[in-house]
RNA sequence: GCCGGCGUAGCUCAGGGGUAGAGCAACUGAUUCGUAAUCAGUAGGUCCACAGUUCGAUUCUGUGCGCCGGCACCA
């Protein structure tokens, strides 16, 4: 009989075989009421789940953490009921739970739109009302998918199919209403509640398979309470505050125009910010031990079909033909094969290696137009791209070497935490199993070297190596990519790259590419996000702006912005004849981290009365000490005294 | 590339089969003011492009282009 073992550490003794829902009631009335689910040995499952054998038992309750995804998931199930309900003949797919929601694929002739959702939403509410228990049924195979064959749900059908044989197939009952699925679930629609809200209608194709039909998917966010998922909303809208896009625009940074799609207009102030990344960038480069060289733009083709860039990526390339020439040239789509054609002038010693070839490289793809966004996934964009010529025993410290410069680099541009996921061998891959067996292995030992954790990306390697990829998050909290490594002992093989060994043989280096920020573009963006257009002072377009109160004080303000310019400051003078409480509006809308104003009292005592964005305080200071302070702040990271890299 | 939505002044947006409107920005003038909007005036538009329907299209229909949200892709 079992004895059922809880959290605490009790133990609770019953006679015949139980349900979660019957121990929870002998636990107390209160615990009856709450309990959504349970957790049995670890395990997941429905509260009506019967307990024949001792075990221990975890009762799952609205606070808990886990409770969100079962309400996402079950409020996937009453979409789905609420669909099928609605629109006949619409037939069912897949319906996770998803970060902050869930969604549901459904085929259909029509695809939904926004306008459906009202309706839905008020179907979804009255399934909820009806608090139809969910009732969990084991199924044959084979009477399963006759059964959703019959039903005219062919997908269904075809996911049972699918499945390994030795999978149970079990069924979910909400009232009249029934989906395939794995559970487990919560006691009734009644739990989950009524914070849901339906957000988006999108094509998914079957299966993520682009080959496939494309499916009309409804993406939902469900919420514990109506606090919660207003606080979400509220947080989407602030999210969109800091919209790159939006920012961009508003801080005159960049535009994107037609007869340039996904190529970026860098207006003065986008570039300044743009160059003061860059010249922190080379100097991190330079004390690093990075030779920075620059290859050509236009590459001949024979060099891409070589490096196997034409056959595997022609579709993707720009091509040029110049008029009365048989040459075809491509814009470079990447940096390597250039990179190796400076590598092989002249004999190369392993004297030299590890050898940090670097290049903020402009690289040219046609990027499917669906992929673009903003500044974040364009057509031209510039690597800040290395290659490392190395031997096999210097992957791992060299791949150390950078994370430990990553770290610091991303540090200082406001991300202390990053995500590393580690892309190991794909299916369609080249080199034999005993290669991928060592560069995996110096891939694992050097982030062990380095001391980083890093979640397993299975089968996303390139076709050439495993890699490493340093993950950054937007404010709308979609992930992108920005640094990577990867290590390929294939490319120099194809270009035949090749040095002298201790032996003095000829050897075959191994190359590893690495980015940090992976483009200049896409690291903007991000970082545009990440401050919100609230640059710390080191990273602003402006950094300063003098603002007269009267017409008297124009001299001593233009004296100021000049003792600032000479300190290396990027400032601007407002001598406009607005109120102060304009200039002050007005530059704190566009972001200016410093406000030096200045009236009759600070001509005639030679000071400066600074603001700080984000602050209503005022500090008066001499003209020379705030000069000192100002350059003294703006001073990039890796130039601050005591912090030499 | 695929599915859906959208495209009107520099920006944010309203409007609607009879060739367009607001706020902010810009420009001009007045105002010289102490830390988040001083007042008045002026100017600004191929209503994304092309085709079709219509007496007449910015409005309706179609096609193309672009943008937005997803999916797929990302060397």
């Amino acid at each position: 009989m079992p004895a059922i073992t809880l959290p605490d550490g009790s133990v609770r003794q019953f006679d015949a075989p139980v349900t979660g829902t019957d121990v929870a009631a002998a636990i107390g009335p209160g615990l009856a009421r709450a309990a959504l689910a349970m957790k049995l040995d670890g395990k997941e499952v429905d509260l009506s789940t019967p307990i024949g054998q001792d075990a221990s038992v975890v009762f799952i309750t609205r606070r808990d953490p886990e409770a969100l995804e079962l309400i996402r998931h079950d409020a996937a199930h009453v979409l789905a009921e609420a669909v099928q309900a609605l629109y006949p003949g619409t037939q069912v797919t897949i319906g996770p739970s998803i970060e902050n929601g869930f969604y549901y694929d459904f085929a259909r002739n029509d695809p939904f739109t926004p306008e459906d959702f009202p309706a839905i939403e008020a179907k979804m509410r009255e399934i909820v009302g009806r608090g139809e228990k969910f009732v969990r049924e084991e199924i044959d195979r084979d009477a399963a998918i006759a059964f959703f064959q019959d039903r005219g749900e062919k997908y269904k059908a075809q996911l049972i199919q699918d499945l390994p044989g030795t999978e149970t197939i079990s069924l979910y009952k909400q009232g009249d209403w029934l989906d395939l699925c794995r559970g487990p679930h919560m006691r009734s629609t009644a739990d989950v509640g009524t914070a849901f809200k339906l957000m988006k209608v999108a094509g998914a194709y079957w299966r993520g398979d682009h080959r496939n039909a494309m499916l009309s998917r409804i993406y939902g966010t469900a919420w514990r309470d109506q606090k919660e998922l207003d606080a979400y909303l509220h947080q989407l809208e602030e999210a969109e505050r800091r919209d790159h896009r939006k920012i961009g625009k508003e801080m005159d940074l960049f535009h994107i125009q037609e007869e340039a799609v996904g190529s970026i207009f860098w207006h003065p102030k986008g570039w300044k910010l743009y160059r003061t990344v860059e010249a922190y960038m080379r100097r991190r480069l330079d004390a690093n031990g990075y030779q920075e060289v620059k290859t050509p733009q236009l590459v001949d083709r024979s060099l891409w079909e070589k490096s196997g860039h034409w056959d595997n990526y022609r579709q993707n390339m720009f091509i040029t033909q110049v008029q009365d020439e048989d040459k075809f040239l491509a814009l470079k789509p990447m940096n390597c094969p250039c990179h190796i054609q400076i590598f092989r002038q002249g004999m190369r010693s392993y004297r030299e290696l590890p050898l940090r070839m670097a290049e903020f490289g402009s690289c040219h793809r046609y990027e499917p137009s669906g992929a673009l966004h903003g500044i974040m996934r364009v057509r031209a964009f510039t690597q800040d791209d290395a290659h490392i010529f190395c031997t096999e025993e210097q992957i791992a410290p060299e791949t150390a070497r950078f994370i430990t410069l990553l770290s610091q680099i991303y540090a200082d541009f406001g991300f202390p935490d990053f995500r590393i996921k580690f892309s190991d061998r794909p299916e369609a891959r080249i080199g034999s199993d005993d290669l991928w067996d060592h560069a995996e292995a110096s891939l694992r030992e050097a982030c062990a070297i380095a001391g980083v954790a890093y979640e397993l990306n299975p089968g996303e390697g390139a076709f050439y190596g495993p890699k490493l990829e340093f993950v950054l998050r937007d404010a709308i909290g979609r992930d992108w990519q920005c640094g990577t490594l990867q290590v390929d002992p294939n490319l120099p093989e194809r270009l035949d790259a090749e040095y002298v060994g201790e032996d003095g043989a000829r050897h075959r280096p191994m190359m590893l590419h690495r980015a940090i920020l992976g483009s200049f573009e896409r690291f903007l963006g991000i970082l545009i996000e990440q401050y919100a257009g609230r640059f710390p002072l080191w990273l602003a377009p402006v950094q300063a702006v003098v603002a007269t109160i009267v017409a008297d004080a124009d001299d001593y303000a233009r004296e100021v912005a000049a003792a600032f310019a000479r300190a290396g400051l990027a400032v601007e003078t407002d001598l406009s004849n607005q109120k102060i409480n304009a200039k002050v509006r007005e530059h704190s809308l566009a972001h200016v981290p410093v406000l030096a104003v200045v009236g009759r009292k600070e001509a005639e005592s030679r000071t400066v009365a600074l603001r700080r964005l984000g602050s209503q305080a005022q500090e008066v200071l001499s003209l020379d000490e705030a000069v000192a302070r100002l350059a003294s702040e703006a001073t990039p990271p890796d130039l601050k005294s005591g912090n030499v890299a």
